[in-house]
DNA sequence: CTGAAAGCGCTTACAG
DNA sequence: CTGAAAGCGCTTACAG
């Protein structure tokens, strides 16, 4: 007992417990976790003791102790790998709060690629209700473990090989489509892709995207490059597309995966390379970043509806909690070309 | 019991426990549990099968069990509110990875001001080992509940009034002294300043150092103009400046308190009023995020050093919660001015 | 080194 | 509506 006291005394972390206010407001302890709990069946009065001593004292629900009676932690945990593209943070920041107006909360993780399969298993110890993923494509042993787990998951911006979770993605084929009838309209010739990362599904549909819609004018891309989805790569891959072959092969337009990629690439063109944007060449990007919109860029770019994107999520993510049931859900965000001055309009 | 095992069944959350592994392990629940716990007592011969029958099982701690009994979550709360600032998500993505490295996760808020202080509340509920406050300052009212809840807390970029809190900022009074020397030299004569949130710390800093600068070159802050951190009001508080008055008493240089500021400045500079910078206005922004070495941008600015505002966040967290004691430290970082082409620099 | 047992702070049938 | 009690899955003195 004394042992017991002194020790508390010593961790001392705000420790007010449901015991100590069902003591003060001399009622049990299950009283005091029903007022607590929304729906329980208190009368009116136990409940007005129950809160007067609770405020008199401080006290706080642990959710921990919750989570572990419950198994209903509230916590989702979100997995993000490159913050550095401007597309990340307001893809955060929304998911955030609207997973916290839902009473969830977020935990966080950032990781690359290669990290990723053991941060998973860290990840299912906390016991969080759902994961996001929206950064590698989860390999498919990783995707087993988390069936298996039975823990919800809804992957954002990617679409899995393993087609076995659910995943909301934009209508990237559809935008890579657009951007091709776009500048086949503008009379552009020789049309120029510039790739992000090559085992991406972004990348992979906006690029056939961008071929289908050229072979309907009868065109076909003219040039790649890769740039990883990243700026110093980017401005690389840029400067050596528009450097090789004899001038007259030099590509009217750039059709680049991303916006934070086409950033790059407009201060390649017009520093380095001493090219005019939309003059010499066009510049399309993708996402609609609100840097796009930046007087010194102007970027036409293909949004992503992240508002929308997000609303699908959380619902796929609801919809499996309420059912106790992990589902294959697939949700194609449709995708709008925003016209801006980086790219010759067609007339 | 038959209820205990349908219910069992019907949750069903990959629910293998160190019981289970016990028992195919033939050892007690205590030797499963230590040969998980770092630095615990066990065999080598114990400690082998235990691993084999955990393997086999795919059993994996359950980390809030675990944070219920130790009172350590190994959760870091980080509060944050303005994503739009590309300051904050390279904060977010260093402060996740440099926690993650020390077996920390990071439990991601994103607030406002006003929403901070009910936020705190469920912050605490999930007994959050510590926490990094980078949004608003805290209420001294909040600040007190912290304190008795004994959780540490720093304060990235802002310091406290109630000042009984630890805070790391960088030195943005030298920043701002900084900069009135630069342009001073420069032959600057009407400097003005583009305020950012006026209750904010790094605001208040940055213009007194600003104007202690000038002050010793026997100058003043010509005038001000207030952008409250944010995009759109910069760009209005700019055009405000530079329409007002007689064009005589148009500024020639514009100190701009965070970089994200300075991009609308620019922007309205040259769009809206048809400046060039640096020849026309000078601008100096604060931070150095990415976006300011862009070409369009070139942006001098005041470099932030995020690395060693991170390790001493870090540090100061770790140290409090080794000795399970709230001191209160306050980091200044040496910030310094690097030198673009968006401001005339001295000969 | 090892096991039995108490305890962390809740939720929730169960019986009244 | 209410209380006593079992249980969630761990950690950690304690005794051997």
């Amino acid at each position: 007992m004394i042992v017991a006291a002194s020790n508390r005394l010593h961790v001392n972390k705000h420790n007010v417990t449901s015991i100590d206010v069902a003591r003060l407001a001399d009622v049990s302890q299950s009283a005091v976790s029903r007022t607590f709990t929304p729906g329980a069946s208190v009368s009116e009065q136990t409940r007005a003791r129950v809160m007067e001593a609770a405020t008199k004292l401080g006290y706080r629900p642990n959710a921990i102790a919750r989570t572990l009676s419950t198994r209903l932690s509230r916590m989702i945990a979100v997995v993000v790998s490159n913050l550095q593209n401007q597309f990340y943070p307001v893809v955060i920041e929304q998911l955030s709060q609207r997973l916290q107006q839902d009473g969830y909360h977020v935990l966080l993780f950032i990781t690359d690629v290669e990290e990723a399969d053991e941060l998973l298993g860290e990840l299912l110890r906390y016991q969080v209700d759902g994961i996001v993923m929206a950064s590698a494509s989860l390999s498919s042993a990783l995707a087993q473990q988390i069936a298996e787990a039975r823990v919800p998951v809804v992957m954002f911006n990617r679409v899995s090989r393993a087609g076995s979770i659910s995943t909301v993605s934009s209508d990237n084929h559809g935008g890579g489509r657009a951007v091709a009838h776009f500048l086949a309209g503008g009379g552009h010739q020789r049309i120029a892709y510039l790739a992000g990362a090559e085992d991406s599904s972004t990348n992979h549909d906006r690029e056939s995207g961008l071929a289908d819609g050229l072979a309907e004018r009868g065109l076909r891309i003219a040039a790649r490059g890769v740039g990883h989805y990243e700026f110093e790569r980017a401005a690389h891959a840029t400067l050596e597309l528009f450097t090789q072959g004899s001038s007259a092969d030099r590509p009217d337009a750039l059709f680049v995966a991303s916006d934070h990629m086409a950033f790059a690439a407009m201060d390649t063109l017009r520093g380095a390379l001493g090219l005019r944007v939309p003059e010499d060449v066009s510049v399309i990007g993708f996402d609609n970043v609100q840097q796009a919109e930046w007087g010194a860029y102007q970027l036409t770019t293909v949004e992503q509806d992240v508002g929308a994107m997000i609303e699908s999520t959380v619902g796929m993510l609801m919809r499996q909690l309420q059912n106790d049931a992990v589902t294959r859900d697939h949700a194609v965000i449709p995708a709008r070309l925003v016209v801006r001055s980086s790219a010759r309009v067609p007339t």
